[in-house]
DNA sequence: ATGGCGTATGGAATACGA
């Protein structure tokens, strides 16, 4: 079973590469965010036509917005609010499998806006609010993946330049520290390190600074976290660099995961 | 120290991204 998430900043605007990336990498199982649209308009039909016809989306007119497109069923799908404000940020559902119920959680972490200090910016506020109820939201040990565009690199490698990405919201040690607790407290494998210990593995490239992919002067923003325990159903992994040099891409690339499990 | 570019809304200029 194959699981990719991908921030396609823009669902209508990213419709074509949309279907190219289930093409390309066959996806099982699609989580999305940002798709920028309400959930009432989202383009059920056409993921049905890519071979994704289960579909679960919460969103609103305009910006962010979470969904899961599946080749499989769904059940038990879960809008639940983290973190305080229903602007879109999680769904959640469930797809029967060799290795039991597996529950599929796609996230939007809020950015956090320009200054990592709680105190002047309410935006980061937010941000620290989900992540702490990101802690305790994810207890127990069932079968579980929950990712997405988590918003924080939580390690040195995971931009291009510690030193200075440090002072930036996204990278902050207040944020490092948060995401490192919140993997702990929910008892996840980061797959992506896990799959890749060291070295540069980003998924986000800006478009401000134009040669920033061309330069890889990226950071590791989307994640894909698996309950501890079920380590052994991993069997591969990566980033699909590819799309984020098409032409007019999402600023990040899907992330993928493959796990042993078959449907059903 | 700042901005760069892009999507969405609404039909110009602004919010948001990180």
């Amino acid at each position: 079973m194959r699981i990719v998430t991908w921030n396609v900043n823009g669902l209508r605007a990213r419709a074509a590469h949309v279907n190219r990336v289930i093409e390309e990498l066959q996806p099982d199982i699609l989580m999305m965010q940002e798709i920028k649209m309400d959930a009432a308009i989202f383009p059920v039909d056409d993921f049905a036509a890519a071979g994704l016809p289960h579909t679960a989306a919460h969103g609103f007119k305009g910006k962010h917005g979470v969904a899961i497109a599946s080749r499989h069923p769904l059940g038990d799908i879960d809008k639940a609010v983290i973190g305080g404000i229903d602007d879109g940020r999680h769904v959640s559902a469930t797809v029967s499998t060799s290795g039991g119920d597996l529950r599929l959680s796609s996230l939007y972490v809020p950015s956090g806006g320009d200054k990592p200090d709680v105190e002047i910016n309410d935006k980061f506020a937010h941000k620290m609010a989900f992540m702490q109820e990101m802690k305790s939201f994810f207890a127990g040990s069932g079968f579980h993946v929950a990712g997405g565009d988590l918003n924080i690199a939580p390690g040195e490698q995971d931009v291009h330049d510690h030193k200075k990405c440090r002072r930036q919201v996204g990278h902050s040690d207040g944020e490092r520290a948060i995401m490192a607790e919140a993997i702990e407290a929910g008892e996840w494998i980061d797959t992506g390190r896990h799959l890749q210990p060291e070295g540069p593995l980003f998924s986000w490239w800006g478009y401000r600074f134009p040669p920033a992919f061309e330069r890889n002067l990226g950071w590791r923003l989307d994640h894909l976290w698996l309950k501890q325990g079920h380590a052994e159903k991993i069997t591969g992994g990566s980033v699909f660099r590819d799309s984020r040099g098409w032409e007019k891409p999402s600023d990040h690339a899907p992330v993928i995961l493959d796990l042993s499990v078959t449907a059903g």
